[in-house]
DNA sequence: GTCTATAGCTGGATAGAC
DNA sequence: GTCTATCCAGCTATAGAC
């Protein structure tokens, strides 16, 4: 439980995973302003400098830091989507806090940082796209019309009331979420069935 | 057409407004980063200095700009509501880019500055609570079923499709909006019938 | 690879003249 | 009220020793 600092044998090569393991902690402990070369470097054990070496520029760490979120986000969606209840399983993945606030940073990054911008533009359509490709036949399959319902706007109302419900709750903000959650969760019921298992949060949180 | 300097006569006590100015045009333009004491003051054509003179602290001008904008959101939001359409006229009023983009840089701001977050979680119990007001009367006489769809989960769906929709469209991003446009439209019109006059942003917008 | 040291800039805030 | 001048802090980035 010794933190380790940099430099010494046995933690030979990863002080650029450290690096971004400071960054991403500070990103979602305090947002990402407070995501500076100093605090990183410090949190990481590292020195500051250690970071341009790296990633070039802050830049180049936000793009970083986001690309390895990101891919490790799809990752968990395609699981998700692979579930024998993809709508509930994708609810409950869009419905995680920790990715719905790191989203957001990199949202309001995006909006001065042109590099991340274009980043977040990928992903964001890789995530859609992906939910898309599995989700068409699976609605489908659940006898819903693609005329009136197209499966992108059920992944759209997903998305939307999840995002601001967080957004919201993270404020201590939340009137109207219960019923909202409510209404969501029936709605999914008819499509999908009751939930086999117990949402995985619930299930990890200890009893 | 001549943009006058502070100090001069006939502009006498209106620095304080200058400077709420100056700051939304920044925020508009560029975002919450770009309102800098020093940017502020430039742009409203008088010196920084008179920030604190005026709000005490940076932290003050926030506040202070954000109340100008809600209140004026509010009276907005009300007009609308009292439509004979107000579901029409609702969602016209939330997607409005411009109110919109300031609200996402507000939520973004309120992460960091605790003096901010009290003020819009105030402001969005005070929209949501005026929506309720007005629309759960209104939806009851469209017949809609308050156990089925409670009003305020209409309101939320209106509220975050529209946010997520402008917050993706600002980055260049709308993959499936246009079909998530059209149902919502659809339902509206299933409650509310055709919409009498032209989309407000259509109708000012020169031909 | 990792460090120290530092340049160069921009920010918020205040003191005090006018 | 409005200004100038200034303090002090924090940031990114780079040069160069080890």
């Amino acid at each position: 439980m010794i933190k380790p600092r940099r430099g010494q044998p046995g933690n030979k090569a990863d002080t650029r995973s450290a690096l971004l393991d400071a960054a991403e902690a500070l990103l979602l402990e305090e947002g990402y302003p407070a995501v500076t070369s100093r605090r990183v470097g410090e949190r990481a054990g590292a020195n500051s400098a250690l970071i341009h070496y790296y990633f070039e520029s802050m830049d180049g760490l936000f793009v970083e830091l986001f690309r390895r979120g990101a891919e490790r986000g799809l990752e968990r969606q395609a699981a998700a989507l692979q579930s024998p209840q993809p709508l509930w399983a994708l609810w409950d993945v869009l419905h995680d806090h920790i990715n719905t606030f790191r989203t957001v940073e990199f949202f309001a990054l995006a909006h001065h940082r042109p590099a991340v911008q274009a980043e977040v533009v990928e992903y964001s359509a890789r995530y859609r796209q992906q939910q898309l490709d599995v989700l068409t036949e699976v609605l489908a399959g659940y006898g819903l019309d693609a005329a009136t319902w197209p499966p992108v706007t059920l992944i759209l109302l997903l998305g939307s009331v999840s995002l601001l419900l967080l957004i919201e709750k993270g404020m201590g903000f939340d009137l109207g979420h219960a019923e909202m959650i409510a209404v969501v969760e029936r709605e999914i019921r008819a499509l999908e069935g009751d939930r086999f298992t117990a949402h995985p949060a619930l299930a990890r949180r200890p009893s």
